[in-house]
DNA sequence: TCCATTATTCAATGAAACTCGAAATATGCC
DNA sequence: GGCATATTTCGAGTTTCATTGAATAATGGA
């Protein structure tokens, strides 16, 4: 990932209900979810909603695809963690002596996350 | 973390300058760098620096010291790894299938972050 | 074909963010 | 005190983003 699509990414994410909505599918898994559900859950109209998938979609934190009438959106696994490796590239210039400070499952981590 | 701390987090990173100025901290490491060399470095006006600086450091990505005229911008750590654990969190609903998904290091990240 | 369902596009409005020169503040040295 | 250095604050202009009702597609069933 360059910068340019790190700061798509992170503008994407970097908004009240975009980021619900992008939780709401990360815990929902590469099932996803209809654009409808999303909505009702988040409770906003139609129209926000679309505007907020869009800028998720146009991202790349999300895929979208047409069952019968619904349009299902999921997470893109390879996005997020990409986003989450070009933020702590190189972190520390490598160093070993700041290695904890770069580690997530050291520092600010205690809830389940890839290792759980 | 929460969903508001995550989404001032995204947002302070959510831009060309910050993100380069963030990154150029997470790769120098704790010691951190005056905020004129991080101007220099990013071909910013004091002024337009002030203004991003800021921003990552009332989002608590940064932490600032003064030493002597200077004014030492570091990372903080504990920040960033609050954000990615929020962003990983609960992955998939925690089911075993889709595990691989959730893994960052299984899936974009190529290169030294925390396991190098 | 007609209708119901699901979702997107369009357009207008209001709110917030970015930029940066000039002025002000803080510190150190002589 | 007087001056140079380092950084922040202020202010005005420009740009971009967010919201949402109404209109428009796309699909499926009777």
């Amino acid at each position: 990932m360059d910068a340019a699509s790190a700061v798509a990414a992170l503008s994407a994410l970097a908004h009240e209900h975009r980021l619900a909505a992008y939780r709401l599918l990360v815990e929902t898994g590469p099932d996803g979810l209809p654009a409808g559900v999303i909505a009702e859950r988040l409770g906003l109209p139609p129209s926000s909603l679309t505007f907020h998938l869009q800028a998720l979609l146009h991202a790349g934190l999300v895929t979208q695809r047409r069952v019968s009438r619904q349009i299902i959106y999921a997470m893109a696994p390879a996005a997020m963690n990409g986003l989450v490796a070009y933020l702590t590239e190189h972190c520390c210039g490598g160093r070993a002596s700041c290695a904890p400070a770069c580690d997530p499952a050291a520092a600010g981590a205690p809830e389940g996350a890839s290792a759980a």
